[in-house]
DNA sequence: TGTAAACTCTGTAGTAACTATAGAGTCAAG
DNA sequence: CTTGACTCTATAGTTACTACAGAGTTTACA
């Protein structure tokens, strides 16, 4: 199948899959002599591993890793292991960050009393710099 | 003040704040005769104030924003509620999305039933696409 | 058979918000 | 007067793509 098929039976764009070839996250296809790509059903396998890894924001890199991983099955798993645990923390402290930082939208939010106009709406006081305090504060 | 010391001084590195003036969200200082910028002291608010912003992961075209709202303080504030709403909508679905993401990332771990080799792992086999058994077997 | 449409190719540029150079110029101290 | 610290502009790199331009290839149909 050309690459306009794969693209559709993946779910991939076209874009998609010549930039993961490039990237080396797929293998470079057979071509057709007029130099189009020439896929078989194997490659769908692969994208769809690279897509539930995405799906688990796993970067291409990493993905790159599980794939050469793969490719050596005698290999010890704890490689993979680390990874997964490596990505796990990442993605806890992502999550403790945007929980910190809608606490403190909420909070930013309730400073508009209803004002009308901005100069009394309060938000924007609240993220001026602090005024007359010590000027070394603890910064985030 | 020349730009290295105002990038002590407001947290900012020398290459983030002439990247602020390039995208326009801080005006452009005057110059020494040696062509040097030289800032006086109202620059640091206005960096405290984007600062405070990036804390709360405003774009800085949301910033600019901000900042035209600023130099005009008649506006109703409405426009200033609605970009904090805004962007409180995407905070919770970035953060249910990493919820997700993380049981997922959790469930995928217990797929290793401290396997020692790749192939037995059952991670990278739980990120297969979904088979029934399919005939070529992971044996290489 | 001709041709128009649909498809594919490579290469480049754009995205967000910076960071990190290169290579040149400016300034202060010794 | 030279050394080193500082600054200047311009450019490239980061991530994982997307969106072209301009060319070539293939297919469908009249």
């Amino acid at each position: 199948m050309k690459i306009g098929e794969l693209a559709k039976r993946s779910g991939c764009s076209i874009q998609t899959i010549r930039y993961y070839e490039k990237e080396g996250l797929i293998s470079a296809p057979e071509r057709t002599e007029g130099n189009f790509r020439l896929y078989n059903s194997v490659v769908l396998e692969k994208l769809s591993f690279i897509k539930n890894c995405r799906a688990l924001d796993l970067t291409l890199s990493e993905i790159k890793h599980l794939v050469s991983l793969q490719n050596s099955p005698e290999t010890p798993c704890e490689a993979v292991n680390e990874m997964i645990d490596t990505h796990l923390l990442v993605v806890e402290s992502r999550i403790e960050d945007l929980q910190k930082l809608h606490g403190d939208l909420k909070q930013l939010r309730l400073k508009c009393g209803n004002a009308r106009s901005v100069d009394q709406c309060g938000i924007l006081g609240e993220l001026l710099p602090k005024p007359e305090r010590s000027p070394s504060g603890t910064r985030k």
